[in-house]
DNA sequence: CCAACTCCTTTGGGATCCAAAAATAGAGTT
DNA sequence: AACTCTATTTTTGGATCCCAAAGGAGTTGG
């Protein structure tokens, strides 16, 4: 076959993706014969993948009785964010110095974008519209761009791994609410991005760690209160077993 | 068979201890057959085991090749140190304020005995005497030991598991000199054991967590050092390759 | 309403088998 | 002897078939 990959492996990432994308909800059991039918391949790539997941903690292997797809407790959610606050302002830290010209330009680059979708994701909110998920999406990954060209110039691949492991969208089919109550967050999340963005460009390596340590503890306050006001919203899934 | 486990998990599990033991030496390549007949089951348990050891990163998959367990480059070494210095300042902080009197009592204990093994390894090491490796994985176990009773009291379970993971022995059958010059360096590491107890039994959190901070660092630094000068004494194994 | 006894689905795992990729050995050539 | 090119052996990735046992779900009897 590919010499590059097995099918495994193929198997895990895009199942992965889908957990991580919010596609696949969380709650949901994988049936295995079920996989094995979607990716036309036998049982035994499809087990060796959901090991994987396993141990990446995206999936709950409970003998016997199958896969089901984690989800995470407030709890965990909290801590997650805690220890991402960390990562990130060791990141931050450790890349400001080593950032160039290239490096800096491309974080513009996504700063521009994210700042654009965030008016978008405001506006909207003003206008009363709610459910345009794919719009959240969207505003969520040009966050992680955002990061992203900050843990390339750190090069700093456990962070990276770390930190990306750490990305949820909580999302699943559930209503993304682009709330007024929340304008000013997401306005102060842009201002975050832009004053981390000049404290590097300043060359201030202890500012940023600073500011990127805040700024991830206050979108972690953020994302809780969304999934706070979403969970009032009433969701008929069992909510976060095991 | 029984409810609580597959055979998958148990074997990635001894694998895992193993690994991280250094009882398996880096650049070992395992051979799905041989570990079959050794814990006397098929190939198919034995690669799920694996795929799971590669997703901790333990080991490498390359397809066709095998599994190799990885071996850590002084730079990843220098990186999980850093990142294991935030976390074990993150934990010990939060920690502080839910030490319950029992806890004490238990890094007391902890605190006792790794000092007692400190100066067994000193003692050892001006005496000239080397390759001891037993007496200093005890010692390291010692030292785990201390740091354990921290994350449980924290109760932050992603840390502990990502804390937990960085811990490797790089030991391999290598010796482990004794050397009189690191005298210092096991001597303060048993003090900053002692003031971070003293911080946390004071209550300052922000005190434990600067000195949990700086211990980790230090350490990681006194791990560096003994690799490098092991480094220079000769080892016939492919060094850190992927 | 609850317990016991079916039946069905799904999992964990073994056994065989095969194609393809690596590693290895063996030429044969210069 | 050094170097290539081929043939043979290992070993992996994966398919397929198989089976025991665990968990449910439904059914019946009390």
């Amino acid at each position: 076959m590919s010499t590059l990959s097995t099918k495994a492996d193929d198997i895990a990432r895009v199942l992965e993706d889908e957990i991580v994308g919010g596609v696949i909800a969380p709650g949901t059991v994988l049936r295995q014969e079920q996989l094995s039918e979607r990716f036309e391949v036998s049982r035994t790539p499809v087990r060796e993948a959901l090991r994987r997941l396993a141990a990446l903690g995206l999936v709950s292997f409970e003998p016997n009785r199958g896969v089901r797809v984690r989800s995470i407790s407030p709890d965990e959610l909290r801590e997650a964010h805690l220890v991402r606050a960390e990562l990130e302002a060791l990141a931050t830290e450790m890349a400001t110095p080593r950032m160039t010209a290239t490096d800096l330009a491309a974080l513009d680059a996504a700063e521009q974008r994210f700042s654009e979708l965030t008016l978008e994701l405001r506006e909207q909110a003003r206008r009363g519209e709610a459910r345009d998920s794919s719009l959240f999406v969207e505003w969520m990954q040009a966050n992680y761009a955002f990061h992203d060209v900050i843990y390339a110039a750190a090069a700093m691949p456990l962070i990276e791994r770390l930190a990306k492991s750490a990305r949820r969208t909580f999302i699943g089919d559930r209503v993304w609410s682009a709330r007024a109550e929340l304008d000013d967050l997401y306005a102060k999340n842009d201002l975050q991005h832009r004053a981390i963005r000049e404290a590097i460009a300043a060359g201030s390596a202890a500012g940023a760690r600073l500011l990127a340590r805040e700024h991830v503890l206050s979108s972690g306050r953020l994302i809780e209160i969304v999934i706070e006001s979403l969970g009032s919203g009433g969701s008929r899934d069992p909510g976060w077993a095991s």
